[in-house]
DNA sequence: GTAGATGCAAAGTATTTGCGACAAG
DNA sequence: CTTGTCGCAAATACTTTGCATCTAC
């Protein structure tokens, strides 16, 4: 898993350093969304000495990269997950904070349709779901 | 137009100050989605002695109140519009930060389902797209 | 060897808050 | 009157940056 961000740093010539793996590491490894205060906190229990600027520093190169996707849903810090091919947007849980993934291929051809209709191109789109859980 | 900001202050209770009478009105007559510095800027125009912590305050709570949408476009500050029956979403011009309103109802009714889909009621939802204008 | 990365602390932004003075209902 | 609001400045939360040192390539 760890690879494949490795590799992907090597391709776009961003230099490999041992923070930086260590980053790249944790992040891979990671199911959640987790902002920077999280990662730094995991981070810090592998080496201890990795600042907090570096993981700032760090998540925004890899998210110029291509290698993280930055999200900045409600209520404060920006999280971050591992960018994978497959898209997918979220649906959060208002009262627990769980994070679900979801992918819906009408929803992304009805962006695409919109936004044609006023004359653009789409380069970039945020969907978010905000919802409680129902009782059955 | 402003006429209707304060009434819905009135009916939430809200205590009208001059102030806050203020910042209702230029919400009201603003077209656009200014962020707490540019809304700052227009009220200071009419009572220069308004500061900048009142601006913050008061958007907070026409925001709790139902009164304005609070957005938060990629890249910094949280911006503010009028929140009227007619919901809508948002295609921000990547280029020129121009914003562009529109409505669709298919989009409305896929995400509910979604929604639906994983077990969860739909209490909000936030829907971006960026584009580049095409050329013609 | 050299360009770029790191750690630290200091500086930025955006926003919130404590507090005494003041105003709406 | 009394409760909530205002203005001010100080505080907070998150993120970025200058600089001297260090490291990957």
């Amino acid at each position: 898993m760890s690879e494949n961000i490795e590799q992907k740093c090597l391709a776009k010539g961003v230099k490999l350093t041992d923070q930086r793996k260590i980053i790249a590491k944790i992040m891979s490894e990671s199911n959640d969304h987790p902002d920077v205060d999280e990662l730094y906190n995991r981070v810090s229990k592998i080496d201890s000495k990795i600042s907090i600027a570096t993981v700032y520093r760090t998540v925004k190169l890899f998210e110029e990269s291509g290698i993280l996707a930055k999200h900045e849903f409600k209520g404060g810090k920006a999280r971050y997950e591992e960018l994978n091919e497959g898209h997918h947007d979220h649906l959060i849980d208002v009262k627990s904070g769980e994070i679900i993934e979801f992918v819906d291929e009408k929803i992304e051809k009805l962006q695409e349709k919109i936004a044609d209709k006023y004359g653009y191109r789409l380069v970039d789109h945020k969907l978010e779901l905000y919802g409680v859980k129902k009782k059955p």
